[in-house]
DNA sequence: ATCCAGTTGG
DNA sequence: CCAACCGGAT
């Protein structure tokens, strides 16, 4: 959940970085984390980025975490999804994560990466947004935690490899079947 | 449409 | 050096 919220814009690897530095100060859970004052907070987690704004969302967060019992309080919500998103800070893609992640529920995450690929293999137009995208794949795929899950990380995996802003077409697996490939560079 | 912000890989 | 980064709020 943690990491859920760090990731927001940011490259994985910076998160690992914070959440390693909370790990390191026994702070990677929620009553330590508001324990802590917000200076020492920011400093936990600046390889993240944005650290003032996150370091704020994070408390907010475990605050409301703790309020509703933790995972298994949070789960046994009637609608988890739409308290999630009741908080500052927590946008879909970061409720869907948390949902999919965290507590194991069959939702499918969608993100910048997501529309990015499928747009360019002509599958969805490139202005769809957030709630219609993940329709869609919801509404063609069985809802299995696993499958999300592995779905999803894929999608990142191959817009890190292959389907940048700066496409590398050439060596991409998909190249047969896209609309955007660029034929040679 | 802008701002938030440090880190990494090319 | 600089493009890019598993968004969200205003």
């Amino acid at each position: 959940m943690v990491g859920a919220i760090l990731t927001q814009n940011t490259n994985w690897k910076n998160v690992e970085k914070a959440i390693f530095n909370l790990k390191q100060a026994d702070a990677l859970h929620a009553e330590a984390i508001l324990d802590m004052d917000n200076a020492r907070l920011r400093e936990l987690i600046r390889p993240s980025g944005f650290f003032n704004q996150k370091a704020d969302r994070l408390k907010l967060f475990c605050t409301f975490y703790l309020r509703h019992g933790k995972e298994n309080g949070l789960k046994k919500l009637p609608n988890p999804r739409a308290e999630l998103l009741a908080q500052k800070g927590i946008g879909p893609e970061t409720a869907d994560s948390i949902l999919l992640y965290a507590l194991q529920m069959p939702v499918f995450v969608v993100d910048a990466y997501t529309r990015r690929i499928f747009s360019r293999l002509g599958l969805i137009s490139a202005d769809i947004d957030y709630t219609a995208t993940q329709t869609l794949f919801m509404n063609h795929l069985p809802a299995d935690v696993l499958l999300f899950n592995t779905y999803h990380a894929l999608i990142v995996e191959h817009a890190k490899r292959h389907c940048r802003v700066k496409p590398d077409c050439a060596t991409c697996p998909l190249l047969c079947c896209c609309d955007s490939a660029i034929s040679n560079s």
